[in-house]
RNA sequence: GGGCCGGUAGCUCAGUUGGUUAGAGCACACCCUUGAUAAGGGUGGGGUCGAAAGUUCGAGUCUUUCUCGGCCCA
């Protein structure tokens, strides 16, 4: 007797994954059947499960982060697909944009070119070009890690359709009246007459006019505040005409004193912060004063200033804010807000109703809105302003101060933040922010903190910008009537540019006669053309419209948006703004946000600290279903740790994985039969097998409930314990005597066959979504004609295979087991035995085990050769366990030991 | 600096409304097996639940402070 005469397990799946190059193939492989094609085959006119795609920005090679979120995203959609719905998945890639305009002036400034030489409609083209190559690269990419989606027909927001269609979408906010024209400071060279992009500021060395002025207190909450005057303190004495507020910082202490030095100020009452009493003296050259009163910064609140030029036509309030930004690193803890000339300044004055106005023009002259500077140069203006605060007895001191300052990086001037004419949406002209409130309750987070965060922004956020001073972007539709300075809304005007882009892009905003958009409706003569682009959040905020809504494939509104968790302010963010505003609704019905790749030690990935992992490495070392692993078996909803140690953690649980599905078709020889459960009565099956097949049942639904709530690294532990307990240390462990040394015709052995076949289709199918190769290879292993394991559905698991009393029952074996095992552990420490089987058990149970199980096969549960099951009450537990060594031979076949003879393989020579 | 979130064995994760001695798998150590074999099985060690204080008869769980880390904002 010898190894012919047992069933051992054969199969052509190999224990060595080698994913690195098979995975390559079976990418090949999926092109080659068109999978995404059958996919929606297969489930035409099911529900519709649409994950819509979050664009990247098509530039640079994906890194950890972009692989977490295209594999998350497969999975999600692989396990709608295989739940029956029609789940579609449509990748898009994000175009226009800054970082692709520098990355072409970078060619240019390589090639010794001059950007402003080349025509606008030219610089365009390369940057479409330069997106259009990152796409290729990306599509590539994405597909390595397994992603199945309609890699052919991807959207993207530079398409004519995308661009035609954005300039739809601004057309129902223009005609609604939402969009409006504002100004907003901006970095803006007086020289160049241009705004400038933060990359294009260099921070150099500046001598700027320093000034110490006084607001006078109008009235306040606070009696003895009321007379005094608030110091504050500015290197931009030009802003001074242009304020409009005051901050103070709530949490500072802040001093009344009189100043009794003999000049303008004599026994005049200054506020100023107490940290930097100190410096203001020495400063102002304050010799003699005296200490009145602390007051809190809280009491500043509801205070309202008179302008140091009010007596000059400076008659308006002046309300004093709280604002965080006010610190006493310099000054006097009080800061002058310009609305105009502050991003600081802006958002406060904004966030309490104070709008910028254009106060200075592009040459850098001060405009009509600032009385008696009208026309003078602010380069100029210091001076003068300097002059006048003297005049109105408001100069406490002036100086001088050598500070970092921003320039241009061609002309080195400096530069100044200026207010610019911009296009924004109003959170509240027409209920948006209501209406985005309300969507964001209809909508279902995953996971629920996510609701809080896009919520607490939304609340506070001030109006949407939309308009930027680029060109790489769709042009803002926006023609200005040169009679009565009115923004032209026609309908008919939109849909004309729009048709007009559907046909060949927008680029001819830039270059063709503006009468070619206006039609014959209005004369070009009489309008300005706006030469303003869209901001890109508002193109990928409009994606809902042009993918979701036009494309019959898809539905609106997606089932769910899924982006990391920097989307709440980003694209969840723009998406829900953009919809709320056009359509009065979120485009998504669900948003999931995954967190952050961090190292192994919790820290973000940095080139310089050197602790990045590229996906690539990854996917040479280990292959994609390694990668993929790691996405399952890692709660998304906080950050995500990965290095190679963890990495190899992975792949050490996927080799246990693929050892099981190993042994499953090995037993089966790598002939599936698909069970019919129908067919089938376990009933008569033995109870192991029964009890296995209740705990299918009991994953079944414990897998179905992690898949509905986006569990899975719970659901894909699940899996792997299942494997590694229940299967290979347990079941299989047990059947190994039965399925290599029973006769083939035995019903036991048949029985668990069927089990087999059973476990394996369950398995694969439910690891199909996330080991998208490892499945698929042994799906073509076993299958006969079918093309994809991605094709299949989850396998439905029968209520009556439930058996809560096998359960229980099966809980109390093992345990006799464990203890069993113990004392078999004892003796192999002594060296009695070695293999279980050859132990003999003596097994001694009280009463209320011995009456349940005293029948039960102890032999074959303990993989052991003789168990003597005996009843007794004296012993300290419910079990005692007693191995010894089995006398006998060994039987050649079984490797049991039998005196003579082997009940099953006759007689031991 | 502000908002939000998080820190449970070496790693990935469980831990219900506060209630026995805090769990699982992997990794590790030792042993067995050589008929899943670059596999398989068994046994075992390992945690001041980020730190401190508080509430409570009782805290991983509730409160406060601190600390470390992440995202967003400034």
């Amino acid at each position: 007797m010898s190894k012919e005469n047992i069933n051992l397990p054969k199969t052509a799946f190999s224990m060595k994954a080698n994913l690195p190059i098979k995975e390559p193939g079976l990418i090949e492989y999926w092109d080659k059947i068109n999978l995404y094609k059958k996919l929606r085959e297969i489930t035409k006119g099911k529900e519709k499960f649409v994950l819509h795609d979050g664009p990247p920005y098509a530039n640079g090679n994906i890194h950890m982060g972009t692989a977490l979120n295209k594999i998350l995203k497969d999975i999600i959609t692989k396990f709608h697909q295989m739940d029956g719905k029609d789940s579609v998945y449509v990748p898009g890639w994000d175009c226009h944009g800054l970082p692709i305009e520098w990355k072409i002036e970078e060619q240019y400034k390589k090639n010794k070119k001059n950007k402003n030489e080349v025509p606008v409609v030219e610089f365009r083209k390369e940057c479409r070009e330069f997106a259009k190559k990152w796409i290729n690269v990306h599509k590539g990419q994405f597909k390595r890690l397994g992603v199945i989606g309609d890699w052919e027909n991807y959207y993207s927001t530079m398409s004519f359709d995308a661009e035609a269609q954005i300039v739809r979408e601004l057309g129902k906010f223009l005609k609604e009246g939402s969009l409006y024209k504002g100004y907003k400071p901006v970095l803006w060279s007086t020289v160049e007459k241009t705004a400038l992009s933060d990359a294009e500021v260099e921070y150099m060395d500046h001598v700027s006019d320093t000034i110490y002025a006084s607001f006078l207190i109008k009235n306040s909450k606070l009696k003895e505040l009321n007379d005094c005057e608030i110091i504050i303190w500015t290197t931009t004495p030009w802003t001074i005409p242009a304020n409009k507020a005051l901050a103070f910082n709530q949490n500072l202490k802040y001093l009344i004193i009189e100043l009794k030095d003999d000049n303008q100020f004599k026994n005049r009452k200054i506020i100023i912060a107490k940290d930097l009493l100190e410096s203001v003296i020495k400063d102002c050259k304050l010799d003699k004063f005296k200490i009145l009163k602390e007051v809190d910064g809280k009491d500043f609140f509801g205070t309202i200033c008179k302008h140091p030029f009010f007596s000059i036509g400076y008659e308006y309030d002046v309300p004093m804010l709280e604002a965080r930004f006010v610190t006493t690193e310099q000054g006097t803890g009080f800061v002058h807000c310009a609305p105009s000339h502050g991003p600081d300044d802006f958002n406060l004055c904004i966030n309490n109703g104070i709008k910028a106005l254009e106060t200075v023009d592009d040459n850098g002259r001060y405009t009509k809105h600032i009385p008696i500077f009208e026309g003078t140069h602010i380069f100029k203006a210091n001076s003068i302003v300097i002059e006048k605060l003297k005049e109105q007895n408001k100069l406490l001191a002036n100086g001088k101060l050598n500070h970092s300052y921003p320039h241009s990086w061609r002309s080195k001037a400096p530069l100044v933040h200026r207010a610019t004419q911009q296009w924004f949406i109003s959170m509240e002209s027409h209920g948006l922010r209501k209406k985005a409130l309300k969507a964001l309750d209809e909508t279902v987070f995953y996971p629920s903190k996510g609701k809080e965060r896009i919520k607490a922004m939304i609340e506070t956020r001030p109006d949407w910008c939309v308009s930027r001073q680029r060109v790489w972007g769709v042009p803002l539709p926006i023609f200005v009537s040169k009679k009565n300075n009115e923004v032209l809304i026609d309908d008919e005007i939109f849909e004309n540019i729009a048709k007009i882009y559907e046909k060949e892009g927008s680029d001819c905003w830039f270059s063709d006669d503006p009468q070619r958009f206006l039609g014959k409706k209005y004369k070009a003569e009489n309008y300005e053309k706006l030469s303003d682009i869209v901001e890109v959040w508002f193109d990928s905020g409009s994606t809902h419209s042009f993918v979701l809504e036009k494309r019959n494939d898809l539905k609106w509104p997606a089932s769910m948006y899924l982006e990391g968790s920097d989307q709440h302010r980003g694209w969840f963010h723009s998406s829900l703004l953009e919809s709320c505003g056009t359509r009065g609704r979120a485009p998504f019905e669900s948003i999931l946000s995954h967190g952050f790749v961090v190292d192994g030690k919790g820290h973000k990935m940095s080139k310089s600290l050197g602790n990045a992992i590229a996906p690539e490495d990854i996917l040479k070392k280990y292959g994609a279903d390694i990668l993929r692993v790691w996405v399952a078996a890692s709660n998304y909803a906080e950050d995500l740790r990965i290095d190679y140690s963890i990495l190899e953690q992975h792949a050490e649980a996927y080799r246990k994985i693929r050892n099981t599905f190993r042994f499953l078709l090995g037993n089966i020889n790598d002939n599936f039969t698909k069970i019919n459960f129908k067919d089938i009565d376990i009933s008569k099956f033995p109870e192991l097998e029964q009890y296995m097949l209740n705990k299918l049942f009991l994953l079944s639904k414990s897998f179905e409930k992690n898949f509905k709530t986006y569990n899975f690294h719970n659901l894909y532990k699940e899996l792997l314990n299942f494997c590694t307990v229940d299967l290979s240390a347990f079941y299989f462990d047990i059947r190994k005597d039965t399925l290599y040394c029973d006769k083939l015709d035995s019903q036991k052995r048949k029985n668990c066959i069927i089990v087999l076949n059973i476990i394996l289709e369950s398995l694969l199918k439910w690891f199909a979504p996330i080991l998208s190769f490892t499945a698929e290879e042994i799906y073509l292993i076993i299958s006969k004609n079918e093309k994809s394991i991605h094709l299949e559905k989850f396998i439905k698991i029968p209520n009556n295979w439930d058996n809560i009393k096998l359960n229980e029952k099966w809980l109390d074996l093992k345990k006799i087991r464990d203890n069993c095992n113990i004392s078999i552990e004892e003796k192999r420490a002594e060296k009695i035995i070695g293999s279980s089987l050859e132990a003999k058990i003596e097994l001694k149970l009280k009463d209320k085990f011995y009456k349940k199980y005293n029948n039960t096969d102890f032999e074959e549960l303990f993989i052991t050769s003789e168990v003597n099951v005996l009843h007794d009450e004296t012993i300290d537990n419910d079990v005692e366990s007693l191995a010894s060594k089995a006398d006998g031979k060994k039987c050649p076949v079984c490797w049991k030991i039998r005196k003579e003879h082997c009940e099953r393989h006759g007689k031991i020579e």
